[in-house]
RNA sequence: GGGCGUAUAGCUCAGUUGGAUAGAGCGUCAGCCUCCGGAGCUGAAGGCCACAGGUUCGAAUCCUGUUACGCCCA
């Protein structure tokens, strides 16, 4: 379809040059581009332009009157230009030939899994998601930022990018010293059962009250002994195992959720390679920090923050900000032109000062890109569940796919803009009927295409029979409608890519699926397909119409592949109640 | 008090970056299919695109203000 569009423009573009020359109007009207969109009725034709619209007053003729002149200059009748018709205030509507759409298809088919995939890109892209705390299981919200992530990594990638996914490990500063002593307190409980002299020692009061947590305690008692419970606390060694513990938690149930990171990126390697101390020294070299009140400031309002803020506090602490700093310095110094962060929505106000502390350092604030993503409630039989997070009363991501299924969740992530909060209906993602549930239907969207190959082999056909085919057949409205939207694709996952929204992929899919039922049950009784005991009446037009179930199929599965889903080939029917 | 986000059909949400008559699903109503060729299909009703201005040939979309909700900061 880019293809069509650029020739059209072409082909456009020629025939303002002989009305500019001809009529002699403003040479700078060939300058302008010719934007070409898709009407929403399909009277209106294939494409559309409103060309003459804009640049009616430039050219000072009225919209019509400069439509009208372009218009008896276009070569309608040859090539892919079938019809052209003046409408409305000025609009040019295009009309695309039959042949045009049947050479898109075999295109998209000979193209196969590629079909979408963009030219290779220049420039890197570093793309850093879930970054939960290694202090525990992630919850629902973390989920949501892992799917949004990953599927923009993959989005990114087909349309040409070089992306680095990467996770940055919270593993030094106060969350993981209170999560340490946390299991520290419940270890040393677990020691006086056995050894009723050592002394309790209270649990502290930023700890963290999960249950988890004990068996945290657990795991180091099984694996120290009671040793260190005699040799008193020493929190180094009770940080790291917690802090191995929890990741390889987190890293365990990403795998099952279809996300796998590139990098891991620990912020105390950072601070050990001394990265945080050199950035801080930097800035205060420039003369763009300070001190007062015994912490160390960052002057971030000389680059437009509303105040300027804390690096290291007055107790010598360096807070994660100053280690954020040196962690985006170190990713830069990775060599990529380009980063996005995916945060939670309650990180907003963080923006502003890290993209200052970039400027500050000789980057544009731009080449940092954010992408808020907002909360998500779960909601059951109507009532929204409480989700408390340090009283460790919080719905886990990994008791989500547990209990919905990874392909399910991510759908139900993916499905929305993520600047909008979610409400996760668990009575909707349960249900395994494609009528109630979308994910369950657009699955069996792909299952569908590949359940009528299987019958098509009755006739002997397979894929390999559409090698010649030239799909002059595909004459209905219903048909060339789908081709269509199969012709968008790859302008769809462009789009996808650059304005950073993969729920587009949801979207297409789930009406490209409705497009392709309503089709496949008027047809089926022309019939579209083989069924048990019928001969082939016309197999050139049962293998065009194949052609088209091909490429629904070869779509429908990459815009699952992009989103992370499986497309499965079989589903078992549910229950009928 | 300042900031970010959101506001579209009864409900849940799209809306191709400013185009023509505003789009789906669920729900409602009226039909079709009774099929292992399965897990659906066709229609109808339903809208002051939160409100008020502005920008222009043209606004759900952009700019300003107001209101409501969510969140962050103080």
């Amino acid at each position: 379809m880019l293809q069509i569009k650029s020739e059209l423009q072409e082909i456009l573009k020629n025939a303002v040059a002989q009305v500019v020359a001809e009529e002699h109007l403003p040479a700078e009207l060939t300058e302008r581009p010719i934007t070409l969109e898709v009407p929403k009725l399909p009277e209106h034709g294939d494409f559309a332009t409103t060309f003459a619209l804009a640049a009616a007053k430039q050219a000072r003729r009225n919209p019509r009157e400069l439509a009208q002149k372009i218009l008896d200059r276009l070569p309608v009748g040859q090539g892919v230009l079938k019809g052209a018709e003046l409408a409305g205030p000025g609009f040019i509507n295009l009309r695309l030939s039959d042949a045009c759409l049947a050479d898109g298809l075999r295109r998209a088919l000979d193209a196969g899994d590629a079909w979408g995939r963009g030219a290779p890109v220049p420039g890197r892209i570093n793309l850093e998601f879930v970054s939960a705390n290694p202090t525990g299981p992630m919850h629902v919200g973390h989920g949501r930022g892992a799917a949004v992530g990953d599927a923009l990594a993959r989005i990114l990638r087909f349309a040409g990018r070089e992306v680095v996914t990467e996770y940055y490990v919270n593993d030094a500063g106060r969350q993981v010293s209170h999560l340490a002593a946390s299991i520290w307190s419940r270890y040393v409980d677990l020691c006086r059962e056995q050894d009723p002299s050592l002394a309790a020692v209270p649990f502290p009061e930023d700890g963290y009250h999960g249950g988890y947590v004990v068996d945290f305690a657990r795991a180091f008692l099984a694996r120290h002994g009671l040793a260190p419970a005699r040799a008193g606390y020493d929190a180094a060694l009770v940080k790291a195992f917690g802090v191995e513990l929890a990741l390889a938690e987190i890293r365990a149930t990403l795998d099952q959720f279809n996300v796998h990171f590139d990098v891991f990126t620990s912020e105390a390697t950072l601070h050990d390679a001394g990265a945080v101390t050199r950035a801080m020294e930097l800035l205060r070299e420039r003369g763009l920090s300070y001190e007062q009140d015994g912490a160390l400031f960052f002057a971030a309002t000389r680059f437009g923050d509303e105040k300027d803020r804390v690096m290291i506090r007055a107790n010598g602490e360096p807070t994660y900000f100053a280690a954020d700093i040196a962690y985006h310095l170190d990713k830069f110094a990775r060599g990529f032109d380009q980063l996005m962060d995916i945060w939670g929505a309650d990180h907003h106000g963080y923006i502003a000062r890290v993209k200052c502390a970039l400027e500050a350092f000789g980057y544009r604030q731009d080449q940092l890109g954010v992408l808020l993503v907002q909360f998500v409630a779960l909601v059951n039989q109507g009532e929204k569940l409480a989700m408390g997070k340090r009283s460790g009363n919080f719905v886990t991501l990994q008791d989500l796919i547990d209990t919905v299924s990874c392909d399910v969740t991510r759908w139900f992530f993916l499905a929305k803009t993520h600047d909008v909060a979610v409400d996760f209906d668990l009575e909707v993602a349960t249900s395994a009927d494609p009528r109630e549930n979308p994910a369950r239907y657009v699955q069996y969207g792909h299952a569908r295409a590949c359940a009528i190959w299987r019958r098509a082999a009755a006739w002997g056909l397979t894929p390999a029979d559409l090698a010649g085919a030239r799909f002059a057949k595909l004459t209905a409205p219903e048909e060339q409608a789908i081709v269509r939207m199969l012709l968008s694709y790859p302008e769809l996952v462009s789009d996808a890519a650059a304005s950073f929204t993969p729920h587009r992929l949801a979207t297409f899919a789930l009406d490209l699926c409705r497009a392709f039922h309503s089709y496949y049950t008027r047809f089926k009784d022309d019939p579209i397909l083989p069924r048990a005991g019928a001969a082939l009446a016309d197999r050139e037009k049962t293998i065009d119409r194949l052609g088209l179930v091909e490429a629904y199929r070869t779509v429908l599965r990459s815009c699952l592949n992009l989103l992370g889903i499986n497309a499965p080939e079989t589903m078992t029917a549910p229950e009928e109640e």
